[in-house]
DNA sequence: TATCACGTTCCGCATAGAGAAACAAGTGCG
DNA sequence: CGCACTTGTTTCTCTATGCGGAACGTGATA
């Protein structure tokens, strides 16, 4: 019995999906067999949805080595989404902005399906990079942007992060429920999230979240850098930054501060002024 | 009788990825309707077909309006391309400085399929801003770094393109198969190419071809401006420092020149200084 | 040369998927 | 207010489609 085909979908258009997941940064170039092996799927059809992903410019074929990598027109379509994502469209130059004044890399992250995903991404100068590039997924719970992120989330969305584990990524990643709820807490109160070498050993990173026009936390602006340049003190005042453009950000999708209703959120900005 | 196609691809899978390139800069959001009438699909067809891209994660379905746009995922794998091609690796740092010196947009592109794709951008500070994106395709006939590159190919790919049709799209547009021809000998002539608003009107661009390791022309460095700034002057001006990078990016995809002797050592990184 | 692993092709059967039509849910108009 | 349009979604039926096992060709390795 094959794979259970849960609901009205395509199964074929499903694995050729799943093979193009198969490609990463790690392994940009793949071999029919080796698909098969991932997706647990015969040669012939492997070899089917291939043919058809590259006669269509999904993928492209080495005529040498008959292997496979992803081919430009996937490019393409991720142009499209960048220029048509509001919060990129918004958020490009201020970020910008940041790089020429503090010559130090940073993202911009959204929310999907309990990850961030980078949408934007500006290199500072500096010789140690950290190796990340856009489109790339991080779980929420050990990176800066995805814990303001789910900071500002519902409860249940807290929950359900902790349900499907805390996965230790290095010595400094946050395994126990109740500190990740604690944690949490702390980055209300903060409006900020650090992250000290919690993805990464010896990668720190501070985050401030954006907001959309409906009031919710959508994303998040996020520095990134070696533990060596990222002090305390230096995140500190990265934050502040961070802060004032992610509000700008914000603003510019339509939220706007609505300081005293009686709102859900007393969570006040002390932007300029960390408690 | 359904369209008869090669026999050894699935058409299913065929007609999910040309849904997916239905959605333009112009087109972020389609409806199942509009993506069957574009495609000549039932309904039903396209429906199961997007429910499938959306469980993947490769469409967004918008909960109100039901209908769907480009998802993160395709994000991810462009992100994956982007930082696995070697020009764009190689290349992004000569573009920063040429941006950092000139303030002016700059491109990298390949050719693919007879066509001109954008890999990488840098956008510059002006307020007047060209409208592309990374992934755009363009004609190879009618762009700067599109001719540069048709110059340094077969006689018979020339052909080709003339056979396929010049469309015009502005008044200087070249539209005639031997002017054509003589522009591409003079570029071969200059080593560079230039556009004078013959893609869109007021749009100039200057580019440089890149060469990989086997000597062939596989991409080209192009600054793209308004014609307002972009005088025949500044172009002569920047194809200067674009050829050197170009040819410093060359280098680095293992291209030497073998004019001289001389091997590729002082490849420093003194932009500008022409030759 | 023999063996292996790989990509590619062939083929027959079961089923996945195409499409017509019915259904549901808005939306605009008189 | 209700009617005539959309739109997206579901159901159903039948057959073309695409699946997997096996065979083939080829290039490496020993």
């Amino acid at each position: 019995m094959p794979r259970q085909s849960d609901a009205r979908t395509l199964s074929s258009l499903r694995h050729a999906l799943q093979a193009l997941r198969c490609f990463s940064q790690d392994e940009p170039e793949l071999g029919i067999t080796e698909i098969s092996r991932k997706l647990g799927l015969s040669k012939s059809t492997v070899h089917r949805i291939m043919a058809t992903l590259a006669e269509e410019g999904f993928v492209h074929r080495d005529e040498e080595t008959h292997r496979y990598r992803l081919g430009l027109s996937v490019l393409s379509l991720g142009g499209i989404i960048m220029s048509n994502l509001e919060i990129c469209r918004e958020g490009q130059h201020l970020l910008e902005e940041f790089v020429h004044r503090f010559d130090e890399t940073v993202h911009l992250a959204v929310l999907e399906d309990f990850c961030t995903v980078y949408v934007s991404k500006l290199e500072c100068k500096h010789p140690v990079q950290i190796a990340t590039h856009v489109g790339r997924r991080n779980p929420l719970y050990c990176t800066s942007s995805g814990k303001v992120i789910l900071a500002y989330q519902d409860e249940s969305m807290v929950e359900e992060v902790i349900r499907r584990g805390l996965q230790p990524f290095t010595p400094n990643t946050i395994t126990h429920p109740d500190r990740l709820r604690k944690v949490l807490a702390q980055i209300r109160e903060a409006g900020y999230a650090t992250s000290v070498g919690e993805l990464r050993p010896g990668v720190n990173s501070v985050a401030a979240p954006v907001r959309d026009y409906t009031r919710r936390v959508i994303g998040a602006v996020t520095a990134v850098g070696p533990a060596a340049r990222f002090t305390d003190e230096k995140m500190r005042s990265l934050a502040k930054t961070l802060l004032s453009i992610s509000k700008e950000i914000s603003n510019r999708l339509g939220y706007y501060e609505r300081v005293s209703s009686r709102t859900r959120l007393q969570v006040s900005h002390s932007m300029g002024r960390p408690t």
